[in-house]
RNA sequence: GCGCCUGUAGCUCAAUGGAUAGAGCAGCGGCCUCCGGAGCCGCGUGUGGAGGUUCGAUUCCUCUCAGGCGCGCCA
């Protein structure tokens, strides 16, 4: 079992041999400074609920604890306020070293999900235009928190959503029909929001070349597959794979948009208003009502979503996760109405908000928007700044935060990119253990007894011992970037330590067990690079 | 005007209601007989403002100021 677990058995059956209720408190490694690995606010919890010192208390029951766990506890301190102070012996430090590297790959797994299933939907980009900046934001958020959730055991599916039905995409028809007329010399000026990319001018050419002056010819299909693949490809080399690709057009090719409008009306939820059919929302915590079927008949965006994410659910979904720029959070509101009328707790959706990437080139702000045509691609950025390092930085700050990025000072950096800093460790840790084959070293064993004695070895064990519950931490509050912060501190850890001593060394007590350190780090780095969908290389 | 998000060090950002608020970058000064110098070490009077809740607030509540976004029978 690990330290932190054991203590809390400990804990627990302490207050209750003191007959004392069992209350919410916390049991964490304690801040740096103090010198303790643990601590613990159970005393404080109880002092304030029952009209006693919590010191006095907290001494009671550090007394208990000590002779309940003699073998893991060194000793025990009663704090200021009432805080209890753990030392662990170092003998069940070594232990919790060994208990890391047998789990090997599976350390840092847990079962919380118990399996439940669910569905992550993100960049679900319009197939309109390729990828840009802000969906490789989506992008590394989504396929790192689905990572991170399978590794706590949800059976996670990944999906993105194409829109491949609508006024976009009507639009996206209308810009390349007027490309075609271009290329045989009609003029005709585009249309105010029309989609100005180079690429649309790609398609018009190559639909010119296969259907020439034909009347009809299948063009939305055409360019939704095109520009599909491209997004498709952009995806995979940014090393993000989608289980399912979801089409808006199979809710109406199966009718079922409008059994989920009949579905509303039962439930006497629609009414007629202005020649349009209204939804009640606002009876489920929406600011108002909204239209569902227009006054032309046809539905909304919004009813075909209605429609989409009913059906996450009526797949077996008993979560859904959706990532959106945060432009989109004033729909929130409106799409947890609708699942709420439809029998589904508005609980079971999360939506997570990205906020927006704003693009700067040598400080000038560079324009985003996909219908002026002017903007800079996923593909551009990867291109420039690299894979691994422009995930690691989609994922360093919280989704919440606004993120600037500077094309020039990410290349610039892009040696001192924290990437690098962390998958370094790694490589040099590789590098020490190709050493070792090459050298008398080379029959020590990962399984053997070692001696250690400088502190900072034990310091990092305590990081290391706390992986799990920091990839439980990003589970649950689904923010992904705790990991990436815990990395760079664990690297930090290890540079410091593998400046400071040598791991291969005459001293083959020290070097046994610093050798068993170093492969932990390594471990670490890589089962959390790994969730991030980062490389961990042998050699840089 | 209403709603959501964000205000933390020169810059970019961390911190499940906990103890003396932490990193990186930039700047200055040091470290290569030795496993990879993409590295290490040293240098810091900062939570926009005012109240409140409590043993304890960057975190929760109210008000206020500043920025971003949203408020369509667009998606």
């Amino acid at each position: 079992m690990r330290i932190k677990n054991e203590l809390r058995k400990g804990i627990d059956e302490v207050l209750g041999k003191l007959r004392l209720e069992i209350p919410d408190y916390s049991l964490e490694f304690a801040p740096e400074e103090i010198g303790a690995d643990f601590a613990t606010n159970v005393a404080l919890i109880i002092g304030s609920r029952i009209e006693k010192s919590s010191i006095e208390i907290a001494e009671v029951i550090s007394r208990a604890l000590q002779e309940v766990e003699p073998e893991t506890i060194e000793r025990i301190e009663v704090a200021k306020p009432g805080f209890i102070n753990i030392y662990v012996t170092r003998k069940r430090w070594h232990r919790e070293l060994d208990t890391i590297l047998r789990e090997g790959k599976n350390y840092g797994k847990a079962n919380i999900g118990r399996g439940m299933k669910v569905l992550i939907e993100f960049v679900s980009a319009n197939p309109t235009g390729p990828l840009h900046v802000g969906h490789g934001r989506c992008a590394s958020i989504g396929d790192a928190l689905a990572n991170i959730l399978r590794e706590v055991g949800y059976r996670v599916v990944k999906e993105y959503y194409v829109n491949d039905v609508g006024n976009q995409i009507d639009l996206l028809e209308k810009s390349i029909n007027i490309r075609q007329k271009e290329l045989r010399g009609e003029d005709e000026s585009l249309p105010e929001g029309a989609y100005r990319g180079p690429y649309v001018k790609e398609i018009a050419e190559e639909l010119e070349a296969r259907y020439g002056k034909k009347k009809s010819f299948p063009c939305r299909e055409y360019a939704v597959q095109k520009i599909l693949s491209w997004i498709r490809k952009d995806l995979e080399d940014f090393g993000v794979k989608f289980d399912k690709w979801f089409f808006e057009s199979t809710l109406y090719r199966k009718n079922k948009v409008k059994q989920i409008i009949d579905s509303l009306k039962n439930k006497g939820l629609i009414y007629e208003k202005d020649g349009a059919q209204w939804f009640k929302s606002s009876q489920f915590g929406d600011e108002k009502d909204r239209v569902v079927i227009r006054e032309n008949k046809k539905p909304t965006y919004f009813t075909s979503d209605i429609t989409y994410h009913y059906h996450k659910f009526r797949r077996g979904s008993k979560k859904v996760i959706n990532i959106w720029g945060a432009d989109h959070h004033g729909y929130v509101d409106r799409i947890k109405a609708s699942i709420a009328a439809l029998g589904i707790p508005p609980e079971d959706l999360k939506i997570i908000l990205y906020q927006l990437v704003s693009l700067t080139r040598g400080g000038q702000r560079v324009p985003m928007s996909t219908r002026e045509g002017e903007f800079v691609t996923l593909r551009q950025v990867m291109e420039e700044v690299g894979k691994d390092a422009s995930r690691f930085f989609f994922l360093m700050r919280g989704a919440d935060s606004r993120l600037d990025f500077d094309l020039e000072l990410a290349k610039k950096q892009s040696p001192e990119n924290p990437v690098y800093y962390v998958q370094y460790a790694h490589a040099r840790i590789c590098s020490i253990f190709r050493e070792k084959r090459k050298k008398e070293y080379e029959k020590v064993s990962l399984t053997e007894e070692g001696r250690e004695e400088e502190k900072e070895s034990i310091e990092i064990v305590k990081r290391l011992s706390r992986y799990p519950e920091v990839v439980k931490n990003c589970a649950q509050r689904y923010e992904p970037h705790h990991l990436t912060g815990y990395l760079q501190d664990l690297a930090k850890c290890f540079h410091h330590y593998y400046d400071k001593y040598r791991v291969l060394s005459s001293d083959r007590s020290a070097t046994k067990f610093r050798l068993k350190l170093v492969a932990a780090i390594r471990l670490v780095i890589s089962n959390g690079l790994d969730l991030l969908g980062i490389s961990a290389p042998r050699k840089m």
